[in-house]
DNA sequence: GTGAAAGCGCTAACAC
DNA sequence: GTGTTAGCGCTTTCAC
C-alpha cells in the first residue's frame, strides 16, 4: 500500500451529503440503512473508485480477513497441493492467504506462528513439528487447525494413512512378501509415528516381519541413504514414509543394479505429483491432500464463526486408497 | 488477530513512566531517544510481553511489511520453486509473503492485483497473463516486479530461455535432427512467444525445419493432446514449452508404442522437480527459478527503498543451461 | 530528549 | 435511519 491513495469513506460521505458512518454501514451492514441511500452511496462510491481499506478496517474490528498456512516445505508437491486447496477455499470465502515455510525447523515454526498471529485471523499448520504442549498452548489463545497431526483437542484434519497402511501391508502380503522394511521420515513427525504403529500391528496380524529403517529426509535426495540401508537390510519390499523418499530410493536401487519390483518392491505414501511418471510407476497410498487443505480452511472458518459448521466435530479424518502401479510385484 | 490481546504501547509507557510516543520511538527510531531510557523501555516491554501490532503500525505508516507473489498455478513445480525463493528472501528481510493463485486466468489476476494492492507494499507476479497495457497501468501506481515476462519499462526478472533455445536447437541439430516441432504453451504467455521466436531464428540458421504445434495446456495432462499432434506432424524431435508438457507428451508417446529417443527425441524447459526421474530422464533447459523468485523480491525491496540496489538496472536476465539426459538422441 | 496531540480510515456505540 | 463521537494501536509533527 501507499499513502494518499484513492478516496476514503469521508470523501464518499461528502459527495453524497451523508455522514461517514452511513457510508460505512452501507457497506458493512446494508439493511440498517435506507435502501435508496444505500444504493446511491454504492453508486457514487463506485464512480469515485472508492475501495475500502482493509488495514483500516482491521484495526477496530480486529479481523484482517487473512488466514495463514504454515508448511514445512513448499517445494514438496504434497504441500503444494495443500496450498492450492487452502488458497482456493480461502479466496472463495473472501480471505487472503499468507504462506509461511518453516523448512522443517520447529524454531522457525514458532517464529512464524508468533508473527502471524498478529496479522491473520487464524492459522492452518500442516504437519507441525512442534511438541504437543506448544501446539496446545498456542491453540488455546488463537484459532488454529492442524493438518496431518493430532494433538490433544486441537481441531485437525487427518489423513487416514495408518488405516491405509493396513491395506498396503495386505497388498504386499498377498504378493508373497514376508520381510518388509518401513523407511521412516522425520522423527518429530506425528504421521511417521502413526504409520509405523499401524504397520507393526498389520505386520503381526499378517505374519510379516516389519523393520523400521531411518529416519531419512522425506525428499528424493533422502532416498539415496535409504536405498543403501535397504540393500543391507535385505527386505523384499519397502514402504516409504512418502512418495519422494520412495522415488529417491528406487532411483538409487536401480542405479545399484537391483530390479524393481523383482528384487525389491517399493510402495509410497500420498500419490503426489510425479508418482505416476517416475520409473517404475509408483504403487502408493493416495491421500486427498488438496481436499485436506480445503477442509482445514473450512474448519478454521467454522471456528471463526462463519460457517454453519460451528460446533460440529473438530476432527476430520480423510480416507486414503491404494493405487497399484508397477513398483510392487511378487518377490524373486 | 483477536481483540484485547496483549499489552499496548500505552501500557508499556505507563509502566515506564514515560509517554507513549517515547516508547514508539524507542522501537522505531532508537537513537532519537536517550540510550538509557530506550534500554529500560525495551527491557520492561519484553517483560510485559509487549508485541507491536503490525496492523496498527501499518495504518499511519502506510506500510504493512507484506509482499505478494501472484502465480498462475502453485501446484506447478516451476512456481513452487519460485515461491520458495521469494518466501525465503522476503522472510529474511522481515516481510511476510502473501500468495495468490490465478489458476491461469487473466481475470483472476486482475482481481488479485486489485485486492492485494491495498494490503501489501509490493507485488511480484510470475508469468503474468495480463496484456501489457494493464500491467503498465498497474505498475505505474504500485510497486510491481514481473518474473518471466518483459513489458515496457516495468521492472522484471527474466530467464534467458530464448538464449538457451539456441543451444537446445544446436543439440538437436548435432544429433542429426532436421525436422523439429515446438509444442507451444499458453498463447497469452510472453515466454511462449519469445521461445518460439528464438527457435525460428535458430532453425533457419541451422537448417532445421521448425513447426509450431499447439497451444497446449502447460501441464502433464496437456501432453496427451500434444503427443497426438506430434505423431501426425512426424517431427523427429520436439521441444516443449515446459517440462510438464514434455513429460506428458513422453508418456503418451510411449503408450502409443513409440520409442524415445529412437522415434522421437523430447526436450523440455525449466528442469523442474520430476525432470530427472521421469522416464526416460528428460533432457531440458535448466532455469534458475528459485533464484528468479529471490531476485524478484530483491528488486522489489530495492524499489521500496530498502536496498542499495536502488536505482540500479531494473531488468535482470538469468542464464539457463542445457541438461542432457536420456530423452534426446540420434533419430531413427 | 521527551511529552502532548492530531491523525491514519474505518467501526461501533449512543444519541436524536 | 442517520449523525455524532469515541476509539482501534501506532506514528509523527510540534512544542517545550
Amino acid at each position: 500500500m501507499r499513502k494518499a491513495e484513492g478516496p476514503t469513506i469521508i470523501d464518499v460521505a461528502r459527495a453524497c451529503g451523508v455522514a461517514a458512518s452511513t457510508v460505512s454501514r452501507a457497506f458493512s451492514h446494508p439493511g440498517r440503512v435506507n435502501a435508496a441511500t444505500a444504493e446511491r452511496i454504492k453508486q457514487t462510491a463506485a464512480e469515485m473508485g472508492y475501495r475500502p481499506n482493509p488495514i483500516a478496517k482491521a484495526l477496530p474490528s480486529g479481523r484482517t480477513l487473512m488466514l495463514a498456512l504454515v508448511v514445512p516445505d513448499v517445494t514438496n508437491p504434497f504441500f503444494s497441493e495443500m496450498v492450492r486447496g487452502a488458497e482456493r477455499h480461502a479466496a472463495a470465502a473472501g480471505y487472503t492467504l499468507v504462506l509461511a515455510d518453516t523448512e522443517e525447523s520447529p524454531e522457525t515454526e514458532t517464529t512464524h506462528l508468533d508473527r502471524l498471529s498478529h496479522i491473520v485471523d487464524g492459522i492452518v499448520i500442516g504437519t507441525p513439528r512442534l511438541p504437543d504442549a506448544n501446539l496446545a498452548a498456542f491453540a488455546d489463545r488463537f484459532p488454529l487447525v492442524l493438518v496431518n497431526r493430532e494433538s490433544g483437542s486441537v481441531p485437525c484434519i487427518v489423513i487416514d494413512t495408518p488405516g491405509g497402511m493396513i491395506q498396503a501391508a495386505e497388498h504386499l502380503a498377498s504378493l508373497g512378501h514376508r520381510k518388509v522394511a518401513y523407511l521412516s521420515g522425520p522423527r518429530a513427525s506425528w504421521a511417521d509415528r502413526s504409520r509405523w504403529r499401524a504397520l507393526q500391528t498389520a505386520g503381526r496380524r499378517l505374519g510379516i516381519t516389519m523393520t523400521r529403517l531411518g529416519p531419512f529426509a522425506p525428499t528424493v535426495a533422502g532416498g539415496t541413504a535409504a536405498a543403501e540401508t535397504v540393500v543391507v537390510d535385505g527386505a523384499s519390499a519397502v514402504i516409504a514414509f512418502n512418495d519422494l523418499l520412495a522415488i529417491g530410493t528406487m532411483r538409487r536401487l536401480l542405479a545399484r543394479g537391483l530390479r524393481i519390483p523383482g528384487d525389491v518392491s517399493v510402495l509410497g505414501c500420498d500419490d503426489v505429483f510425479g508418482a505416476d511418471f517416475c520409473h517404475p510407476a509408483l504403487t502408493t497410498l493416495a491421500a486427498p491432500v488438496q481436499n485436506a487443505g480445503r477442509l482445514a480452511v473450512d474448519l478454521l472458518l467454522g471456528i471463526l464463526g462463519h460457517t454453519a459448521a460451528r460446533g460440529s466435530r473438530s476432527r476430520v479424518a480423510l480416507p486414503t486408497h491404494l493405487v497399484v502401479r508397477d513398483s510392487t510385484g511378487v518377490p524373486g
